[in-house]
DNA sequence: AATTTATATATTGATATGATATATAAACCA
DNA sequence: TGGTTTATATATCATATCAATATATAAATT
């Protein structure tokens, strides 16, 4: 699945700029579960655009750059149909803080207490902000990913506030 | 963190082939959280051996190729130390199917179905495999990711048992 | 007054991946 | 018996992706 294909299935949450879509990536309805750089959206914008896939309108603005916004066309609309009958690779995660909790014997207390800290923080605002959104009016879909980004957060909380002493050997209690 | 830093990690084990190092992060220790490949592998085994952050001998084999076996050195461990001093970058994930749950309306039943089933039974064998482990005799920094394994992938199954019915239109139970 | 954050597009260098090539043995299946 | 798949093992390459940076401006914060 290229960065072609999450561009289209973005768009279908209605027109977007590129900058948008990035957003829809970072705090909106795709975060936490996928991802994608500029590096890989613009020129996919650009392409799909050639393809015939999406149209692009310029929307003048004052002070900044125009904004260049895209609409899925019917063609693009087939064209992410056809990319939904594949079978989906295999999610890949990359965390570099399970790494260091793996090799957690080469961090100092100190460092590792922080690292620790602020994973938990992160944990918990992330699971505080999914709770806290509105569900009315929430596609089924959606509504299952959103659902499962509260369960997940919500074990890591605890999981991460019941077993941080597995790895502290001087046992200073994780702040909040 | 690059993949000469995930090597010297993995080879914090036992010394190993670039070909060990990578089952390490398939079906080894390092499953799930982190993942490199033969592309990124080789070529930093070739690096750290000659920045002597490793050594290298062949062994033998009949048949196969010589098995290179790589060992971390102190450089090398020194290394490691100063890598895990740096603030870990943010947790990414690809997840192609939960993309694919999102935009649901875009998968014809059938293959909604199928999709359900096999991440439904993935998610599964690996929470019956994680949970086989035998946990005597294993270091907590260990002990502390593969109890988080344990209870990720619970919950994901516990979640897709009890909510599969948000994708789908037919009622239709999923198989086991 | 100075800095940071937000909006917006675009490019680039470094890195990473996925696929493939090469080579062989063992296991499995028909 | 023959054919396929799986496992062992190293290595490379085209493509994809990311993180950082450049450019430009306004609003908000300190």
């Amino acid at each position: 699945m290229d960065a072609k294909i999450l561009c289209l299935g973005a768009l279908t949450c209605g027109d977007a700029s590129g900058y948008e879509i990035k957003k829809m990536f970072e705090d909106g309805p795709f975060a936490h579960f996928h991802q994608v750089s500029f590096g890989s959206i613009y020129p996919s914008l650009a392409k799909l655009c050639e393809q015939g896939k999406v149209t692009m309108r310029k929307e003048m603005q004052e002070g900044r750059p125009d904004k260049k916004v895209y609409t899925l066309t019917d063609k693009g609309n087939k064209s992410l149909y056809q990319a939904m009958k594949k079978t989906p690779a295999a999610d890949k995660l990359r965390s570099e803080v399970m790494v260091m909790f793996f090799l957690h014997e080469y961090l100092d207390q100190d460092h590792l207490h922080e690292v620790l800290d602020q994973q938990l923080n992160f944990y918990r605002s992330l699971s505080e902000k999914l709770e806290a959104l509105d569900d009315d009016t929430v596609a089924p879909g959606r509504m299952f990913v959103r659902g499962l980004g509260r369960v997940l957060y919500r074990t890591l909380v605890n999981y991460m506030e019941e077993n941080a002493h597995l790895l502290l050997t001087n046992k200073k209690r994780l702040g909040q």
